[in-house]
DNA sequence: AATGAATGAGTATTCATTCAT
DNA sequence: TATGAATGAATACTCATTCAT
């Protein structure tokens, strides 16, 4: 018999998924070979392939595992907040997402890259992009005052956070980029759209 | 005596980069092999390496090359148009990009996750970025009535650029992204940053 | 049960390794290819990678493997010899070395010309060379009625060795070498350096 | 019309040799490759095969450019000496050799390994070797009071030749070779065999 | 569940040589 | 003479995957 520490004790596939996002995330898709992922997990590779059929579907739940941890953080963050602090919240995240987010950002870049040429990653990408984005129209929906999110509501999250995506982007690529004013401009834009009746 | 047709006359440098800069924006870095670029320049692969040191410097002329041509194709637009319609032009350029440009987007991101952890590209990125960024810089100022472009204007043009990049990935993953909304959230935003005193 | 033939039973390490020697020997270093290393071994290039981290490590570890098989030649040879007779057993090494040993001296010469670049294979030169040395001047410390060997005893050893290198290239070279008169006048020489008080 | 300054115009054949020679001294045969060559003789590889018909031509004429450099040096030296001297001239040559030579006793072991292999390489050592021998032998019956070498001088000269080549390559290799004992050593067995009637 | 050995196709790069100009 | 472009074969090495144990 065998007792399992509640917390440490990952099993050997959640080992080499979380494996594999941190050698995304610190090291890009270009360095994440079934060889390097194996030594970050403490694992020989041929037992990576008993647990996932190829690298490609390690790869995909390990995006799956990345992106739902995001939405997590996203949703708790969230559920702290009165309905009419939530579109500051939006912009306080992903003003912590630039400070704070490189890694996981390059995990995103990398992806989404690969995603243009890989269709099952499109999809994931797509799905939990969507989730996240439900999440915040609803917010945006309760700020109006309607119970639940229209298609207004949902524009505008798509729009938040595709534009607050392309932000940090160039915020890791240009050290300078000029946060205050981007936040300023999409927060204006932003607030005149809800405002619309 | 030998006549040249206009197309056919680069030289063979010229079409090593152009091959590159194709396969990148039709099937991604991770199809960017020596052999797969030289086949489709028609050329054998040692003769790339007589041309360039590496494939990287291959990589990083063809990155540049991409990166200028729509440097031009914008200042182009841009030369043909009255001050005032300036900022519009931005949206346009924009909307036009999303609408059509897939493949250089596709070359773009795939060269945004490389230069995360490649210096050299990532410096081309910058300047080349930063020359066009300063290019509606100049414009945004002449429409303000200023004759050159302040720290405002580089702001404003910075933040459109960087939230275009994201809503055209998004746009490129996610095919029923609100574009018109998007169009307007940042139009609202800009317009009320251009009037700010 | 596995009952293990006394030769087939190397390990594919080993197996390697005792191919490296003998295409050194046989072809010399130039036609030491990684595949045709593998080739002689009966195994994939590939495989070679799996066991060595490179063809240098894999040729460090056969010119180690080559020169403490000669090493241990040698001892052999001395254990079996009364004292007195130790001086004359150098010589009758040498000749035998001279007559028989093309295939080894060529590996120690390909060898010998890569090491002045390369200080890995240097080191064991050094290492390996030095212990033959040693061994020769525990021999003569012997036949003078020493228990230890001197700095006298290490200056011959070491004379004698590097005199007699020169000679078997020489030979090797020059089918028509004067052997005798070589080995007469290094005989007589180190007889008046061991004879002196 | 074309002046030629009379010492430094060297043709581009000759050019090539030094640049041959000065490679292979420096770096090593390994380093010697075409392009190598080539630029170090400031010229094209294209050039190389229009004077060489292929690239072991050009070192074969390299070796024959060291080693006769070599054999002019030596001569010069004997030249200026009573015949008295001439046994420890041979000696001092050594020493000289020793200190100073390792360039191009680089380039003579690198040959000497390449030679085992290739019979043309082969032939050049075998024929410089014997006119060094020759010369030494020449001194030697000199010194015995004989008009003409005899085979006694000859294998003295082939013996001490042979033996101070492995003296040179222990030193070269081993920092601390006893130089002092080995010159002691086959001075002493020299001088018996000269002695002898 | 896990290991370690093995494969075979693929990678970028270097090389001596040829040839039209 | 001399150049610079071009070739094709060879180089060491990496990779995802398979499989017997």
């Amino acid at each position: 018999m065998k007792t399992t520490a509640p917390a440490a004790a990952l099993s050997t596939r959640d080992r080499l998924v979380a494996a594999a996002v941190r050698v995304v995330a610190r090291d890009g898709l270009e360095a994440a070979s079934v060889k390097t992922i194996a030594a970050e997990a403490d694992v020989t590779p041929g037992l990576l392939h008993y647990h996932f059929p190829s690298k490609e579907a390690l790869l995909e739940a390990a995006l799956r595992q990345a992106l739902e941890g995001y939405l997590a953080a996203v949703r708790a963050r969230r559920d702290a907040l009165p309905p009419t602090r939530l579109l500051d919240a939006v912009f306080e995240d992903a003003r912590a997402a630039i400070a704070a987010d490189g890694e996981f950002f390059r995990l995103r870049l990398a992806f989404a890259a690969k995603a243009l040429a890989d269709p099952a990653l499109a999809a994931v990408m797509r799905d939990l992009n969507a989730a996240a984005i439900e999440e915040n129209a609803r917010s945006f929906a309760l700020a109006r005052g309607a119970k639940r999110p229209a298609a207004r509501d949902r524009a505008l999250a798509a729009t938040l956070k595709a534009a607050f995506d392309g932000v940090l982007l160039a915020a890791l690529v240009t050290p300078d980029f000029p946060l205050e004013a981007a936040a300023d401009i999409l927060r204006t834009g932003a607030r005149a759209w809800q405002d619309r009746p």
